[in-house]
DNA sequence: AAAGTATTCAAACGTTTGATTCAATCGTTC
DNA sequence: GAACGATTGAATCAAACGTTTGAATACTTT
């Protein structure tokens, strides 16, 4: 039971580093110190250990979004929920993985961001699958924060709102070496507030 | 000399769709109808192939970015460009690649979009080489229009813009999937548009 | 037309990949 | 402790990969 986890973490670590496509199951087995037929014993083959390796974090991350929104939308009674309160709901506990290495650290947020960016197509409706639901209930959310966005508008915004979290998430080593060291990647709560900031404003923008 | 350009125009195509790492030699030349070895003899490479695929389009497409930078620079004499021009010189020609076969087309901007937010490491400093003289024309010109923004959070935002910029490059067809057909990404002027605002309105925040 | 260079071709190279096999070993249950 | 299914080990598979080779062909120059 244990080289399973090993294979897990060995994986997800890898995976992370490197891109799954880019990481042999052989790269795995030698981090894991297991036997290369373990990874078809316990996951059948390469493409259900990566979905392993993704819904051992995945899961429980969209649950937190959807409760960080349940609660906001309790606290508001019949009001609309504030924009950077839904915002913080949906990219907060995307970028606080990083500070609970329980939930897979900075290291499952950058195979997470990685994912969401990565053109092959099998992870994609991978991850689409289990991204569905919860833009299925964050939408109504938005709508009611900016009314007055025409729906158009309001998914070419989601677009760009992916775009500049995922690739906080995936790679914000290379904020690191464009701002020579002055931007702190692993400022969890800066990032969030700055993110949030960010896509509040941009979200707002009046149309023209 | 036809074998060149055709190897050009077939990993092009592969490369944008796939990915370069995931596009193979033999996938190229298939589509070529070439022989294999005239990769190698005409660009040495998998690798020095692709920054040959790579420099074609994006060398023009930089001197592009700057020629409209200087142009709105004369323009404003010495006042400050104004942010959202800015902005339209720095994503517009990228964007408007999609309608100009000739500088591509959407198929390298997929590329693009793609090798900006591809985890691996040679294609970054390829890319990182030929994007960093443009940074570095269009960071003071960003200081002057957004004078009050603490350098700090300049950079934070300078990389969720660049997230939402190659996203959009990438892969935009999953505008299309998420918004139901509604949101039309071959509509390259109304992309920029967008864009614009929604980066203009991102950038100018007001820090807190 | 001959010589010389540039290009194309089929074939093979050695490696690496994900996956499979089957015997050996472990841990539990009777 | 014998029997049993669960797990691991070493070895091997066919397929695909990027690259190289050397002979064959095309093109240019003389």
């Amino acid at each position: 039971m244990d080289t399973k986890a090993e294979i897990l973490n060995s994986a997800e670590d890898l995976f992370a580093a490197h891109g799954p496509n880019a990481t042999s199951l052989r790269q795995v087995i030698g981090r894991a110190n297991v036997n290369l037929a373990a990874i078809h014993y316990h996951f059948g083959n390469k493409e259900s250990l990566l979905r392993a390796v993704l819904s051992r974090r995945l899961i429980p991350l969209n649950a937190d979004r959807l409760d960080l929104l349940d609660r906001y939308e309790r606290e508001s009674g019949k009001r609309a929920v504030s924009l950077p309160k839904i915002l913080e709901a949906l990219v907060g506990p995307a970028l606080r993985l990083s500070r609970d290495p329980k939930k897979g650290g900075a290291v499952f947020m950058r195979l997470l961001g990685r994912c969401v960016l990565e053109p092959d197509e099998k992870i994609q409706t991978m991850l689409n699958h289990q991204f569905h639901y919860v833009l299925e209930r964050f939408t109504p959310a938005f709508k009611r924060a900016v009314p007055d966005l025409p729906p158009v508008d309001f998914f070419w915004r989601i677009h760009f709102l992916v775009g500049s979290m995922a690739h906080t998430m995936a790679d914000s080593e290379r904020l690191q070496t464009i701002s020579n060291g002055l931007c702190d990647p692993d400022d969890a709560e800066g990032t969030i507030r700055r993110l949030v900031t960010f896509l509040n404003a941009g979200l707002r923008a009046k149309v023209d």
